[in-house]
DNA sequence: ACTCAGGTATCCT
DNA sequence: AGGATACCTGAG
């Protein structure tokens, strides 16, 4: 067991701020499925207590928790006379950016266009059953690019990919070719990086964006999906100055995110 | 039954 | 360049 106390750690919040699929509330806690692992998550009294050793905790969920990261003191950044981020930041408090690993994240937010959270998790869940491997009882790890690109097109289609099918099986073959290292494009900077990744088919700016905030750690990245449009239209007239936070607009979107899906009439 | 969902490719003008 | 439209499918 490692237990994590900090306020700006909240198994709750991250789990509703749509960047993770596979972490989801289970019957005492939340259950998190990455690299090939299973970790349970508890709460209790204000605190997290992680499933885990101390060694797989520094070696493992220390990093993709981003816990390296001072949260704090991104929340300084905020104008004074910007109220509404004022409120989300506030809201939000608790919520990290996850370190995922980019081909997890190439594939579910190819999945994740024209589809409401609940229906990508069932994809998801669908494809990590058929092309994963078991872990546990049930539990399945992400599948690899060569798993998928073997996969029957049929058979992916039958995971509701609907037209994304095509996007997923082109992208998957390659990366398991090798004509599109992922592990290598960590060298380049956020607009190369965007523009590679759009270069694949069902992958546009929204979608290259949360890749390069969730798989590539690029705080910087600010994805804007129709929540965040809708918030800049009605909160800052349609557009919206990111120059205060620079370097780490990314995680300023997720507080958006979050602080206006929760509170939706 | 009907709209919309964490968009994108394609086809217009 | 910028705007309109089709697209699989499930949830509300």
């Amino acid at each position: 067991m490692y237990k994590i106390s900090s306020l700006d750690f909240n198994i709750q919040k991250i789990a509703h701020s749509g960047q993770c699929f596979r972490l989801n509330r289970v019957e005492n806690g939340y259950r998190l499925v990455a690299f090939g692992r299973r970790l349970n998550i508890i709460e209790q009294d204000g605190c997290c207590l992680l499933d885990c050793t101390c060694d797989e905790y520094n070696s493992l969920w220390k990093s993709y928790f981003d816990m390296d990261t001072d949260y704090a003191c991104f929340s300084l950044a905020v104008p004074k006379e910007d109220g509404y981020m004022r409120q989300a930041v506030d809201f939000g408090r608790g919520i990290r950016i996850l370190r995922q690993e980019p081909f997890e994240m190439l594939v579910s937010f190819i999945i994740s266009q024209r589809k409401s959270i609940p229906a990508i998790k069932t994809s998801v869940e669908a494809l990590c059953r058929k092309f994963g491997e078991q872990i546990d009882e049930g539990i399945y790890s992400f599948p690899t690019a060569q798993s998928l690109k073997n996969a029957p097109t049929n058979e992916l289609a039958a995971c509701s990919l609907g037209y994304r099918t095509q996007y997923v099986k082109d992208a998957a073959e390659l990366v398991a070719d090798g004509l599109f290292a992922l592990d290598k494009l960590n060298s380049l900077d956020d607009g190369a990086l965007l523009e590679k990744l759009m270069k694949l088919k069902g992958v546009g700016m929204k979608v290259a964006s949360c890749v390069l905030l969730f798989g590539y750690h690029r705080l910087d990245a600010f994805p804007r999906d129709v929540w965040i449009n809708r918030i800049i239209d009605s909160e800052y007239n349609g557009e919206i100055d990111l120059a205060p936070y620079k370097g780490f607009s990314g995680v300023m979107q997720q507080y958006m995110f979050f602080f206006a899906r929760e509170t939706k009439s």
